[in-house]
DNA sequence: TTAATAGTTTTAAAACTATCGAACAACAAA
DNA sequence: TTTGTTGTTCGATAGTTTTAAAACTATTAA
């Protein structure tokens, strides 16, 4: 398995990306604020997102290391990953 | 004249928009390091960037508020908006 | 005035992104 | 088993972004 290197920017550059979403962003504040793990269908209810529209979102956020998902039942719940964001974006969170 | 309002994720996700490119990622980079202003050309150079290429990066930094621009003879002058990253983004550069 | 230098703008191609409906898969409940 | 719920994937479409050559503007030097 061939792994790609990537520059500290390459890395901070997709980050960027996946945060610069109006939609991405809400789903990151709303995630922040409600202090817990939420359900796909809560998000997508509370932000007014079609679901496929919404699924691509989370996708996008997983992909780039900022969320994790757990499934559960027919559920799956999207947490923050902290670490990520206090590493790449130090105090980033607190502004929300 | 009319003001488009605008919401605070709506304003992350632009300044975001700047920051999700590799090349303009350099480009603050070597910004924050020089620890002073640099001439479009002399980051060009340094970065190897086509100059139309970066100018059209710098004009993407400049519209997000992220860099100022001074003219003195047939140079340019960037420096970042300090104020701006340690609102939007405090510690951000420090992590460069 | 002429030539050189520093940046910008225009344009067009190629690649990428966001959105949504439709079809799908996985699970739960009746 | 059938029906409903939750979420993903596919395919189409519309719009955006990145790149670089070419033409341009502004400034300085000869």
């Amino acid at each position: 398995m061939i792994i790609k290197q990537q520059t500290p920017n390459e890395v901070r550059a997709i980050i960027f990306k996946a945060l610069s979403d109006e939609a991405r962003l809400n789903i990151i504040s709303t995630l922040y604020q409600h202090q817990q793990e939420m359900s796909c269908g809560e998000i997508g209810d509370q932000l007014d997102i079609n679901k496929s529209t919404a699924s691509y979102h989370f996708k996008t956020l997983r992909e780039a290391g900022l969320t994790t998902t757990r499934k559960v039942g027919q559920n799956k719940f999207v947490s923050l990953n902290l670490d990520v964001f206090n590493t790449v974006l130090p105090g980033f969170l607190d502004t929300l």
